[in-house]
RNA sequence: GGGCAUAUAGCUCAGCUGGAUAGAGCAACAGCCUUCUAAGCUGUGGGUCGCAGGUUCGAGUCCUGCUAUGCUCGCCA
């Protein structure tokens, strides 16, 4: 039982009140100094016609009268209890906090916040979802980011998770690529460098597309023959998969994300006849202008469109048959889709054609929007090479970062000095995508993606060397007793900073289960950054290995590996690698 | 025009179900490396929380209207 709801009992038999709404109107004071529990009284003040004030006077009283201090009960984890204005604030005894909190902490070991409430329950998380022949931009970094981030949040959950990436290998833009390569079309320069030679083509495209507007339908007619398994078109378009496949993981492979399923629109284009016998059957097919739609005035949106007029399918149809095929198969607890913003709509749409269509876990598919990268002169846009490939991002920042170990760091191997580079390089640019909420958009800026100062990755692992290298010079004799440290050692850390470091520390499992639930990565990140703030002003103030007292030492030793060990597992979770030096 | 977002310090952003003096980072300025990694720490300045009403003991937070910006509204994805 957690001493809120202790506190919210006692007071429950005080005023009478309900429990549990007693425990909800529990409060954290602003600022330390004035407690860690608060009630506020003012809403009492007209039930019992008395000023909030006295009320909370009364309490405090009352609380003191018929709990007596120094029992073994949740009181005695009280220091103290007081009335300030209409607040009731109750005091946390700081060692207590300290020896129970760094005692869970240690039992946790390098998994401190996991759990098993999923297991037994699959969730999928589709993310990244590139576009084939297309180039892997900047923008393509948020969906990659957070959703693996998401991802390796439901698994320290412990749910099972299956990570897909929902390919765009299917579409009229692949008639546009098969038109634009039998007319211009470099085989050697497609062996040399693939996406930049389809991009080429893709752009030549809608340059002459203008004044040829033949080009389009040329396009549409090619896409409709592959749809119907043309073998020239059909050829055509499996070389240009393979070749963008194997550039994208390169990408993959480097930042450690290893997709489950890899199954693009095309995989579930088959499956739509299916869909559409289905929607058939339920009455729920319209047709409208020659299309077959289905109404979702019920819904408050606009009809989606299921079959164009020409028969062929849209990105609905084939969303609307996967969410299908993905429950089958796997039988989902949740089908989370990390997707732009700029989709909500679609979503809406295809989430409320499968409620239509009486699918019991439409409700279990979620839409987890996140806002556009863009320059601040305006969008990212492949058409007019107007793009940053994130390979490059990622080059150009662990290249800074490796400038900057040789400065600092001269002493260090070469080979140690890059791959310590590599990590740092990627996790800045990693952090920079998860750090603020998803829903707002990223305005794309060198300068402050290659910032490595405050609220940034190098901050945070940083502060994690600081945390290994204490331990590396620590007196063997110390370091030995490390493992076996007691709660009346653990007791000593009672300081403010020493707190105000334990309170993050003890914060940490109900940031990242907030994160998960929310699908929000930021409210976990922002919280181990806190707690790398308030360990590095505790460290500046505070020696550790010469504390003096070996037992403080070694109490402060195991607050900095409890501090470690909880940067790291927040790390891991948003997909940063730690280093042990830099 | 309909719908959905967003508006907080010079810039980038937090602010949990309404609660005590609105917080960080960057930038600016002033300090701190013979002492556990200075990619760090300490301090100073900087805010009519877009505007106007309303609800409430109490509003950055909830409601209404307005303004600005972005996204979106069947045969692209």
């Amino acid at each position: 039982m957690t001493l809120e709801r202790e506190i919210a009992g006692a007071l429950a038999g005080i005023l009478d009140q309900d429990r549990e709404e007693i425990e909800a109107a529990l409060d954290r004071p602003p600022r330390p100094e004035m407690g860690d529990i608060a009630l506020p009284c003012f809403r009492y003040a007209k039930l019992l016609r008395k000023s909030p004030a006295a009320i909370a006077q009364d309490l405090k009283a009352r609380l003191e009268a018929e709990v007596p201090g120094g029992q073994a009960g949740w009181f005695g984890s009280l220091d103290r209890i007081e009335a300030d204005g209409g607040y009731l604030n109750f005091f946390i005894r700081r060692d207590y906090r300290a020896r129970t909190v760094l005692r869970q902490s240690i039992e946790a070991g390098e998994r401190p916040g996991a759990s098993e409430e999923g297991a037994g329950r699959t969730v999928i998380v589709e993310y990244s979802s590139p576009n084939i022949a297309k180039p892997f931009h900047v923008g393509h970094g948020f969906s990659t980011f957070l959703g693996e981030a998401i991802a390796n949040l439901y698994e320290y959950g412990g749910f099972r998770v299956e990570r897909f990436n929902h390919l765009g290998d299917y579409g009229t833009q692949f008639g546009k690529l098969i038109v634009a390569w039998r007319l211009w079309g470099d085989p050697a320069a497609l062996e040399q460098a693939p996406i930049r030679e389809l991009t080429r083509i893709y752009v030549r495209f809608h340059e002459e597309a203008d004044s040829k507007p033949g080009l389009e339908d040329e396009a549409r007619q090619a896409f409709s023959r592959l749809e119907q398994g043309g073998e020239a078109e059909t050829a055509l378009w499996e070389t240009f998969r393979e070749v963008s496949l194997k550039e994208f993981n390169k990408i993959y492979d480097r930042v450690g994300i290893a997709f489950d399923n890899t199954n693009g629109e095309s995989f579930y284009s088959p499956l739509i006849p299916e869909v559409v016998d289905q929607l058939q059957e339920k009455g729920l097919l319209e047709e409208s202008e020659g299309a077959q739609v289905v109404d979702l005035e019920a819904f408050g949106l606009n009809p989606c469109l299921i079959l164009k007029s020409d028969g062929s399918t849209i990105y609905a149809s084939r969303d609307i048959a996967a969410a299908l095929w993905r429950d089958q198969v796997y039988g989902f607890y949740k089908n989370i889709y990390v997707v732009g913003i700029p989709q909500k709509n679609h979503f809406n749409q295809v989430f409320a054609v499968l409620e239509r269509l009486g699918f019991p876990k439409a409700r279990d598919c979620l839409h987890v929007a996140f806002g556009t990268v863009r320059f601040a002169e305006g969008a990212l846009a492949t058409r007019t090479g107007n793009v940053v490939l994130l390979e490059d991002l990622l080059d150009t920042s662990v290249a800074k970062t490796r400038a900057l170990i040789g400065d600092n760091n001269p002493d260090m191997d070469p080979e140690t000095a890059g791959r310590i580079a590599e990590r740092i390089g990627v996790g800045a640019v990693r952090y920079a995508y998860l750090r603020n909420s998803r829903e707002r958009d990223i305005v794309f800026s060198w300068e402050e993606m290659l910032d490595f100062e405050g609220d940034t990755a190098p901050y945070l692992l940083y502060t994690v060397t600081r945390c290994a290298s204490l331990e590396r010079k620590a007196p063997a004799e110390i370091l030995a007793g490390l493992d076996q440290v007691t709660d009346g050692q653990l007791a000593l850390l009672v300081s403010d900073q020493e707190q105000e470091v334990i309170k993050e520390i003890e914060r940490f499992p109900a940031s990242v289960a907030a994160a998960r639930d929310s699908a929000e990565p930021s409210l976990m990140v922002r919280q181990i950054m806190t707690l790398a703030r308030v360990f590095n002003s505790f460290y500046h103030t505070s020696k550790i290995l010469k504390a003096g007292d070996p037992d403080l030492t070694l109490a402060r030793l195991a607050l900095a590996r409890a501090v470690g060990r909880t940067l790291v597992a927040g790390l891991r979770l948003a997909g940063i690698e730690p280093v042990d030096r830099m």
